[in-house]
RNA sequence: GGAGGGGUGCCCGAGUGGUUAAAGGGGGCAGACUGUAAAUCUGUUGCCAAACGGCUACGAAGGUUCAAAUCCUUCUCCCUCCA
């Protein structure tokens, strides 16, 4: 069997590495190793996802990976790479914040069965006795090495609190007590925590004369180079409740172009044959590209089933064939209410949420940019009747070029 | 702790008493073109209102004035220099 990080190398997920021999040959026997997530948000998105990718293909290779969710460190905030200081959140918000992510990378590791672990750096952080703590590793960095690294240059211009500045040295204590507690040799994690993590890999050196060792994924960036994984609507979010499988499915069916191959190789599973034979599509065929992204991305994250359904209601939807299955957005409106003629077509849009408000979207209609049914919305003023219904009563809502949502009278 | 500079719309950034919902740029959105692409062009971009118009807004709170983003006071946050 191939090695886990050829795998991932060829697919791209390496960026910089302590010592690629070594790391081939720790792979060779099952490894612990571990990613940490703060809890810093209420749920994970596409950011996440490029290291739990990473995660179940070490699973799958027989490693044990751990997810450590920084219950402790996100009571600090990591100023790596930041221009501003974060605010604090409240030990409640952590909290909840925590549960939330348990359950979302449940559905990507093992963690019943055993596979994977879930841990959570609070258990050890937050009992830690300050003397005790700064002089068993505090005494171990380097202030002046710190304030030289890249990850703070930006911050030392702006200022850096003392509490950011610990950030470090809590994390390099997180894969020292890794170390300890379940032998874990590798730490990933995303570019900007190089040197968090090399700081990890000092620290174990010097305490216990260990090598450790990691890696780190390459940071996605659009090719305009802004952090990928932005929508309109905000971040594309992992959990079916604050994006639907098919908004999911919509925002891997957008990417650019150039980015396919790329993303195909990261976040999907297809065997790498495949994806190269890709390599050759051009122009509109680049559009089945997306389409096989857009599944298979779907699929991982929300279920085959789902990602089915998505696919149907997109083709269903963009070929003009009406609002095919149930995978759209929409909202159901009853009959009273439309027999009583209570929206007007701008106030519709409002009400139901397509439009952030009634001056986008008489903007939208005024423009030209909204149809029910295929047919043309003209006047913001237009009565929503029973007739902008179909015979299933439905209406499918056209906003711009590329949104569309269903409407269920009831 | 002392001295100085600054906080403007999603972001950058002009504006120093009325004609400023606030120039310009970026971004976003819509339309045309297309492949649900890129590039380009056009329009648009606080909220309410069909419209006339109204309301809210220039770090926060007060005040001066017929009139304030612009002047004064206090508070707050940030930056630079000194300690």
């Amino acid at each position: 069997m191939r090695n886990v990080y050829e795998v991932l190398k060829e697919r791209g997920f390496i960026e910089n590495i302590t010592d690629e021999e070594a790391v081939i040959t720790i792979l060779k026997k099952p490894v612990v190793c571990y990613t940490g997530f703060d809890p810093t948000g209420d749920s994970l998105h596409v950011g996440h996802l490029l290291p739990l990718m990473a995660l179940m293909h070490l699973e799958k290779a027989g490693h044990k990976p751990i997810a450590l969710l920084g219950g402790g460190t996100a009571m600090i905030g990591d100023p790596s790479g930041k221009t501003e200081m974060r605010q604090m959140i409240s030990s409640e918000e952590i909290e909840r914040n925590k549960e939330a992510m348990k359950k979302i990378i449940n559905r990507y590791l093992d963690i019943e069965g055993g596979k994977s672990l879930i841990l959570d750096n609070a258990e050890w952080l937050l009992p830690l006795n300050y003397i005790d703590f700064l002089r068993e590793i505090g005494c171990h960095f380097s202030v002046n090495r710190m304030l030289a690294a890249e990850a703070y240059k930006q911050r030392l211009e702006r200022g850096l609190s003392f509490i950011e500045f610990n950030y470090q040295i809590l994390q390099a204590f997180d894969f020292l007590t890794l170390y300890r507690s379940h032998g874990c040799l590798l730490q990933m994690g995303g570019n900007d925590q190089w040197g968090n993590i090399l700081a990890g890999e000092d620290l174990i050196r010097r305490i216990e004369g260990k090598e450790a060792h990691a890696f780190t994924y390459p940071l996605l960036t659009t090719s305009d180079g802004k952090k990928m994984g932005k929508t309109e609507k905000g971040a594309v979010w992992l959990s079916a409740e604050k994006l639907s499988p098919y908004e999911y499915f919509q925002f891997w069916r957008n990417v650019e172009d150039d980015q396919v191959i790329k993303l195909l190789k990261i976040f999907t599973f297809l065997p790498m044959e495949e994806i190269t034979a890709m390599e050759a599509w051009k122009d509109h065929e680049l559009n089945k590209a997306k389409e096989i992204l857009a599944f298979e991305a779907t699929a991982i994250t929300h279920g085959k089933e789902e990602a089915r359904k998505a696919l149907e209601a997109t083709k269903a939807v963009f070929s003009g064939a009406g609002a095919g299955g149930d995978a759209l957005p929409g909202t159901v409106v009853s009959r009273q209410e439309i027999s009583a003629e209570k929206w007007d077509a701008a106030s519709f849009l409002a009400d139901q949420g397509f439009a952030s408000s009634k001056s986008e979207a008489k903007r939208l209609i005024m423009q030209g940019g909204v149809s029910f049914n295929g047919e043309k919305v003209g006047d913001i003023l237009m009565p929503v009747t029973e007739k902008n219904f179909d015979e299933k009563g439905e209406c499918l809502i056209k906003v711009g070029k590329k949104k569309f949502y269903k409407v269920i009278l009831q």
